[in-house]
RNA sequence: GGAGAGAUGGCUGAGUUGGUCGAAAGCGCUCGACUCGAAAUCGAGUAGGCGAGUUGAUAGCUUGCCUCGAGAGUUCGAAUCUCUCUCUCUCCGCCA
């Protein structure tokens, strides 16, 4: 019996749901569930009744025996109902866990405000702030600039580790150290965030909650010989925090933020920014997490996102908002925002933060759930919801890159200046 | 890493010669009585999940099944016995 989990995608409500949306996925999956749903029901049913006479007769067995009656003729026949019911067990379970498997690999359904297309060429621009800088002189890319001021070694990272890592030195340093604070710092002083420090590893059951697993494992580091992942993103602990739990009404909306490094692969991404701190086996990454009610989470998406461009106003760099199409979206994801931030040396924005909606999606593999403090209060699926607030690699990188002087000295944003002691440049 | 103990309802905590135990008791909480009000006291209620019936109803009411860390097994029947796993605690060792 598995209670837990993507065990409840099983219910009759799920399968409405996915049955309304039967346009959007591909029917003959729907068929597959509406199949798999109706012997795992007749099953059900026949089974609860025999396990109901089981309860029963057991019961007179009980009496009899303390009567000093004869029990012979019931046990005999109870051996027989047993058995019945055995196979019975074994029928559903197997249902289940097919069922299970098969509802692992359907990806979210897109909500109905999300705009169709086929890849990010489709993704419209909703909104863009500030407005690239005009440079009088030829702009450097963060590699240049970073190396010569030696805060960035690239060279001894291959040395030590291997590409696509990366080595900080100095104020390299002390500004990653500087953009983490000041952005935990803003989304739980003033964006009412709780502050987690979570585990960097988690085991595959969370890996599934959150949708990395099944069908995305080699897009992750695996520690050998034990059931334990480094984590892609902050987004996998926490969520699941609250796995196989049901949370009271009034908790609601629930809002953590968390810095944490990140660990990714990369598979499939040779040749793809191989230069710099684009694309990283690792980096850092502060990240918001929300629970909330299922009628709140387009309202919380939209505060989400607002949460996390703010870092980018305050820093003063110009960056844009675009919306996820259909061919875009991530597996798990309802509706997503991507914040871009620009960068001169590529002369383009690039992702520096994804907010998502993911409705229910990740609740109901995670089974996360609320109930009212009502007498009729029933329970639900709460809703979960996730943003970069921001990638601090990509952060840095804009930095670097957008405050650049002719001489190669950076200006440091005014907000970052009370946590790098007060230093206006870095040279 | 070595040795041992344990995991029960919101909490504390009974229950381990298998049989009206989903579960004593206490605390907490809810409702009611008392009170001007409160405290104290007294009375009643109080785990979750999934189905079925009734209903306008995802309200109530009636009813079945499942759940005493997770999974598997023994048995007519398991919180109670066996095995595996996970986690917690104590002592020793080691270590940031």
């Amino acid at each position: 019996m598995s209670d837990s989990g993507i065990g409840r995608e099983k219910s009759k409500a799920s399968l409405e749901l996915l049955l309304k949306k039967h346009d959007q996925i591909e029917i003959e999956k729907v068929t597959t569930i509406r199949n798999f749903d109706e012997e795992r029901r007749n099953s059900l049913f026949q089974v609860e009744q025999l396990k109901a006479n089981r309860n029963k007769v057991s019961m007179e067995i009980a009496a009899k025996k303390k009567a000093g009656e004869p029990t012979e003729e019931l046990i005999s026949g109870m051996k027989k109902v047993s058995d019945q019911i055995k196979v019975y067990d074994e029928k559903i379970a197997s249902i289940d866990s097919q069922l299970e498997e098969f509802l692992l690999t359907i990806p979210n359904i897109p909500h109905d405000s999300v705009p169709i297309g086929i890849g990010d060429l489709e993704n419209p621009e909703r909104e863009r702030f500030g407005s690239p800088k005009k440079f009088s002189f030829p702009v450097k890319a963060h590699v240049d600039l970073g190396t010569k001021l030696g805060i960035l070694d690239l060279e001894r990272a291959g040395k030590i580790a291997g590409a696509r890592l990366s080595v900080l030195m100095r104020k390299g340093a002390q500004l990653e150290r500087a953009i983490i604070s000041f952005m935990l710092d803003l989304h739980t002083r003033e964006h009412g965030y709780s502050e987690v420090a979570p585990p960097l590893m988690v085991n595959s059951s969370s890996m599934r909650g959150t949708g990395q697993l099944p069908k995305f494992e080699t897009d992750l580091f695996k520690l050998q010989n034990t059931d334990y992942y480094l984590i892609p993103t902050a987004e996998v602990p926490l969520t699941n925090l609250f796995s196989g739990e049901i949370l009271g009404e009034s908790e609601l909306t629930i809002k953590f933020v968390a810095y944490t490094p990140c660990f990714r692969s990369e598979a499939g991404s040779y040749g793809k920014d191989t230069r710099g701190l684009i694309r990283l086996h690792q980096f850092d990454k502060v990240e918001l997490v929300k629970f909330c009610r299922p009628d709140r989470s387009y309202e919380e998406l939209e505060s989400l996102l607002t949460d996390a461009s703010k870092v980018l106003k305050l820093l003063g760099i110009p960056f844009r908002i675009v919306t996820l199409s259909t061919g875009d979206l991530g597996f798990a994801a309802a509706k997503t925002y991507d914040i871009e931030v620009w960068l001169p040396s590529q002369n383009t924005y690039r992702e520096i933060s994804s907010c998502s909606n993911f409705e229910d999606f990740q609740a109901r593999r995670a089974n996360i759930r609320f109930k009212g403090d009502g007498k009729g209060a029933k329970t639900a699926y709460v809703h979960t919801l996730n943003g970069s607030g921001l990638a601090v690699g990509r952060t840095w990188v804009a930095i670097l890159e957008n405050f650049q002087d002719e001489s190669g000295k950076i200006f440091i944003p005014e907000p970052l200046r009370p946590y790098m002691g007060g230093a206006t440049h870095l040279e």
